[in-house]
DNA sequence: CTTGTAGATTGATGAGCGTCGATTTGCCTG
DNA sequence: CAGGCAAATCGACGCTCATCAATCTACAAG
């Protein structure tokens, strides 16, 4: 999980056949290693189709949604949505809010900001 | 890991106290069931740091790169990046070419085209 | 044919994931 | 206070993951 970036050496280490360059040195890489893990970070949580679907639910639907709307959209048992919903929050992709008996789930504004950029 | 969807009913089943709904009926996701599964395939094979900056590296360089010009990279085992390489290649987002002792990899065209454009 | 090298594969290990049933927590209402 | 409900947590299950050392597979060069 080290992924010491910025150590690029545009010659290569490995011994080569003199002459015969396998390709072109290559670019290393822009993303600094704290973004790249930031943006794995959240790629990880979209990694399952039911969060992804979550994430998707929530874009689309202006304001808070209630969780008891949620739990009928998917063919999953309530603690596993539960679950899934704790994985976005702990990635920062969703916040919650709690009224009385229900809790309410949201898309935080910009989350996927960083990621959207640098797929596009 | 069913996401029958399609199946949304507007009026949820759960029973909820006469007259006091807990929030607005929710829009049900549009991604359709495959193209969420396709997706989180996608976002789950870069859903790890060396991964995402490996097609960092790929999709800024034009053209194809050499395994061994990835390695020096990378601090991680030889075995560990091919790893890695096999499971971007399984999702679909990169393809290699090999040419005598050398393996070239490159990013596959549009391959990340959907997920960016339902992240943006 | 033998040696050396690039890259993939195998096997093992320890950690994490998705799922569920059961339980707990917190709150509202009689 | 007692009963009921929404949502979160717990505990357990089987499975997948990231990682490495060791091995294997092609291929090139002497």
């Amino acid at each position: 999980m080290s992924v010491d970036l910025p150590v690029l050496e545009l010659t290569p280490k490995t011994k080569r056949p003199a002459g015969e360059p396998c390709c072109e040195p290559v670019v290393y890489p822009d993303v600094q290693r704290d973004h790249a893990i930031r943006m794995a970070e959240v790629a990880k949580a979209l990694g399952d189709p039911i969060r992804l679907q979550l994430v998707d639910v929530l874009r689309k639907h202006a304001g808070k949604v209630c969780v008891c709307e949620l739990v009928p959209l998917f063919d999953i048992a309530q603690p596993t949505l539960s679950h899934h919903l704790k994985k976005l929050r702990e990635a920062g992709i969703v916040a919650s809010e709690r009224q009385g008996l229900w809790a309410y789930y949201y898309v935080i504004p910009d989350a996927l900001k960083e990621l959207s950029a640098w797929l596009s």
